[in-house]
DNA sequence: CCTTTGATCAACCGATCAGTTGAATAGAAC
DNA sequence: GTTCTATTCAACTGATCGGTTGATCAAAGG
């Protein structure tokens, strides 16, 4: 279904690695806002934040609309899925790792496998 | 439970946003490999390699142990969970919010939510 | 001992990032 | 039409990133 490519993942996660970014995320799940609302609790410039915006409009984790010179921000829904399910799949991944190492130990010995 | 703070989510979507560094973490999760190992298959340097690994071990995303002149490194084990925690909390938030918004929608007319 | 192997350290480079300031744009309001 | 408001564009800065090469270190093997 999902599948994002591996552009689509460095995007994605270099937009969620960087606090204010991962706060205007936080503040939009409180609902929509223009630039000038979301730029107003931190202390950097409007232009900053709009940069920021931009990072996550280019990462698809917000849409921007139009609205006279307003430019509101929302959330974009589809975008958390597939991100899930790629941290999903490593973790299965990992865990069958782990599993493997675990059937390892049990086979050749009884001590306990993650001292 | 997990929480992460600012500073290691910053660490690990800034590790994870690289498809050499996601690259080296699929090949851990079929076993175990020394610094050479991991950097044959990519067309860069040892030592880039090394630097990805560094990356990756700061970000708690992998160990290195010593072995003679070897540095095996492994998958971390409980790096995953927190991410996934993480996500799954932005996720929520997410879904509450269109929540809301379907909510609002159906009061006012019965219109279809999502067009 | 000397050599080879496996990896890190150090210095450097070009590109990108996160921030700034100042100017330009688009639309509302007067 | 002029002015005010909301936002973007453009140019610049310092810091960090991803990569290179060459030197260094630590351990094994001759």
């Amino acid at each position: 279904m999902s599948a994002m490519t591996d552009e689509e993942l460095d995007q994605a996660f270099l937009a969620l690695a960087d606090p204010t970014r991962r706060s205007l995320l936080a503040r939009l799940a409180l609902g929509d806002a223009t630039v000038g609302e979301l730029a107003a609790p931190f202390a950097m410039s409007l232009q900053a934040v709009s940069k920021h915006l931009t990072v996550l409009e280019q990462a698809k984790l917000i849409t921007r609309r139009r609205d006279a010179q307003r430019r509101p921000c929302s959330l974009n829904r589809e975008a958390i899925g597939p991100l899930v399910d790629w941290l999903d799949a490593y973790r299965r991944r990992t865990e069958e790792r782990f599993q493997r190492i675990d059937d390892l130990l049990a086979r050749t010995d009884g001590s306990s496998p993650t001292p």
